[in-house]
DNA sequence: ACTAATATTTAGACAAATCTAAATATTAGT
DNA sequence: ACTAATATTTAGATTTGTCTAAATATTAGT
């Protein structure tokens, strides 16, 4: 598979494109960067590999094999983001555009060993779930702190959105996931949260309360 | 720069086209597996790029730009070969394909916090130096095997050849970059050796002698 | 259900990196 | 110094992944 294949193929699956939902060239070609006539063209070439299906008009679905492929590279994505949050001290918001690259190196040895060194993480330092060398992986029961009930309690798990604005903002308040947080009272006026975490005291607009995903516990 | 490039830049290296020395079309097509004619293309194209001087029928050099850009490549490979080798168990003869596609990462920051992962090493795994940031190293003083005196003594310090079948065999045979070594007797027939290494006696044809770095005591 | 707006595909072009075949230059042997 | 052998370049083609512009299909509003 070249690159620009499997940048495709994972592109279909963040949009959704698995079992039977169709993707339309549009959507593609908007989060791909590039313009809808080439969709066109990678869609048909997908298609004859057996890794999408295919209808004029229609859109595209990832097949079995496509899924598959997707996982791979997903796998490898997460499990190098966390190669450099973790053994070379990248912060959160540098790890994906390098793990961008290092996602595409073809060796399946290489990986499993970083998997190996890695101690088999389950998560991705953005709370992402990673799938298993055969593609299994489960998502983790969560919320959006926006969504959490009035007071309750939870432990940051993930985040929505990986912007590094949004990242750099959460370190500066030092918020990090494994951190227990408590939900205390929610302003009515613009849906503000005031909470309480790592025993600190924060009001956070609800842009940000809508982008932490929270375990309730 | 593209992979394309780089891979000229280090082949015409590799080749020893530093400073004015001219390596020819030929010689580079065949370091490259292409043919002549698509050297001729990729010579007029780093020439204009300043990597390499290019004369028509005369063949290419590397400028002091083209130097530098082929030593942050070779440094690249060479850390990603000790990585592997280090801290992934691969062994010797493992891990220069998978370093030939870890070379073109791009990420400055990458490759200096592989660096220092790793303690800041000076040789790769077949003894090779290992360029700093800025482009300096030096060569070990080193001997082939076959060219010492005899008898003498000295330590295996690097591989002329890198084939897998001659580090198997090395490992067969238990021989490891960092071992005494002693030449004892030269078969005069032949030129084959006989060496104690790791108070192992073995005799080694004329190709193995050929083949092996030595540093003398 | 018809038309206007939008989405998608087709057709033809381009750049990068390669190739083959033909043309041209260099080199080596006598 | 001439010719034969070899090396190199040129010209034109191919593949991959992209583009633009035009043609066609779908969808949504009335």
């Amino acid at each position: 598979m070249t690159r620009a294949e499997e940048n495709y193929i994972k592109a279909i699956y963040h949009l959704g494109g698995k079992e039977s939902f169709s993707i339309s060239t549009n959507a593609i070609s908007k989060e791909m960067k590039t313009k809808p006539s080439s969709v066109t063209d990678m869609a048909k070439k997908l298609a004859e590999k057996g890794l999408v299906n295919y209808i004029k008009y229609k859109g595209v679905c990832l097949t079995k094999k496509g899924i598959k492929t997707a996982l791979t590279i997903i796998r490898k994505h997460r499990l190098w983001e966390v190669f450099l949050f973790k053994k070379l001290d990248f912060s959160w918001d540098e790890v994906h555009e390098v793990a961008e690259q290092l996602e595409h190196i073809k060796s399946e040895k290489l990986i499993d060993k970083i998997d190996e060194l890695l101690d088999f993480p389950k998560y991705d330092p953005h709370g992402d779930p990673i799938p298993s060398k055969n593609g299994h992986f489960q998502e983790r029961a969560k919320q959006l702190l926006s969504e959490l009930p009035i007071p309750s309690k939870g432990i940051c798990v993930g985040v929505k959105n990986t912007s590094s604005a949004f990242l750099r903002f959460l370190d500066k308040n030092q918020i990090a996931l494994g951190d227990a947080i408590e939900v205390l009272e929610k302003e009515a006026f613009d849906d503000s949260l005031y909470i309480n975490i790592n025993g600190q005291k924060l009001h956070v607009s609800n842009q940000i309360a809508t982008n932490l995903f929270i375990k309730k516990e």
